[in-house]
DNA sequence: CAGTCCCCTTCAGGCTGCTGTCAGCTTAAT
DNA sequence: ATTAAGCTGACAGCAGCCTGAAGGGGACTG
């Protein structure tokens, strides 16, 4: 597991440094605010130790910095007894844990434990499309990074296509996917929903085959 | 959980006091060292909270008392003192933590709880989401430091989000997860139950997705 | 055993926003 | 150029959802 730490105080930071080495983890350690800027952009880390009074910031910024760009790396914050209000606002900036200082070390190992054994849940499976990954089990869509929600009748239809990759489907058979066999669509609700589709995940994701029907664009 | 107060100030020892209760903890408040020494000669209380300067003495020596009869109720140090050598001789009495008036009564609370959860064996790993913090062993959930109580079924509910967070649930998978097989339910009892989580976790916490289901909102 | 309290379910009314429909426009094929 | 086929903005209706209120029932107390 690879582990930020930003910690400015050069003796914490060698101790932490140390525990978490000692419990088998990789450790890079940053005592800047700019820094570790540049470390997150560069490097997947599993999990961020963040110090929130630091010589260029506080570090509640930075993390809802790191928030607001959708990275969810699970952070853990330390923080001195008194930032009462730090440690709250903190929280709600996104952070995961706390630990006040002073910590023991065997706390954090058990805390960092905690949290990577939160991450390491199993995760659906992903499938990626292009630009969009798709997580059939949790019925999310993500392009580019953002999520893009669907509606119950979007859904059905982006299905019928992920489940049929590449091959046409007439508007007859999708009409058939989409509403269970008595009911009677008399207009041209699938090219709507198409469209519907087309705005929300790009418009190259499904291709029209004049006369014949609509497929899956290739990845 | 039973909690003795020992503190002087009127306006202080009230609010504390309701504090704790509207945490659902039961209080015993005393405002002289002699009628708590007889307190806890009668009661097992699971956590002391004590003031230093009292009008019949110095809390520290009741502190040291206290450890010297093999007492090990949890104590923490409320104190005006903000200098370094009474935090230490506190802590070296025997106080298990000590918060600095004047104090955040949510911050209070935090504590209680963090002592208690370090004296009911390990302490439990805490999840936060947003606002909340949750503790999954206690069955406990902060809300901005604030304890939220949930009955049965909402935290049954609850933990079927958190287990899958992000993921798309539909109210008949929910309602696997709250009635064992045999029960039926033929009404909307899902959603009021999302209803009731929603006004004591905050409306964002969990999101509708119409005709689908629902999910665990982004923290 | 009566009394009390609180939780759970059910129901009803109100609201939201998804969905199907249509009209007018664009594109492709001949 | 003509025509068929597909695209898309707009909109009304209604299914699905929300929530306050009421009643039943279980757990606890005196």
């Amino acid at each position: 597991m690879r582990i930020l730490l930003i910690e400015d105080d050069t003796v914490l930071g060698a101790a932490v440094r140390d525990q978490i080495a000692a419990d088998g983890q990789s450790v890079d350690w940053v005592t800047r605010l700019d820094v570790a800027g540049d470390s997150v952009r560069t490097t997947a880390f599993d999990l961020i130790l963040l110090d929130l009074m630091l010589p260029d910031g506080r570090g509640i910024g930075f993390l809802k910095e790191l928030r607001a760009r959708g990275d969810v790396t699970p952070v853990i914050i330390l923080t001195a007894l008194d930032q009462v209000s730090d440690r709250i606002e903190g929280l709600n900036a996104g952070a995961d844990d706390y630990l006040v200082k002073p910590f023991d070390l065997a706390e954090l190992s058990a805390r960092i434990g905690s949290v990577a054994r939160r991450y390491s849940g199993n995760p659906n499976p992903l499938v990626s499309h292009g630009a969009l990954q798709i997580d059939l089990a949790a019925r999310s869509i993500h392009r580019d990074g953002k999520l893009v929600p669907l509606t119950a009748r979007e859904w059905a239809l982006f299905e019928a296509f992920l489940a049929r990759p590449g091959q046409l489907l007439s508007k007859a058979q999708l009409e058939e996917k989409l509403y269970a066999f008595d009911a009677e669509v008399e207009s041209n609700t699938i090219e709507v929903h198409v469209s519907r589709l087309r705005k929300k995940l790009g418009s190259a994701v499904i291709e029209t085959e004049r006369g014949m029907g609509y497929r899956l664009g290739k990845p």
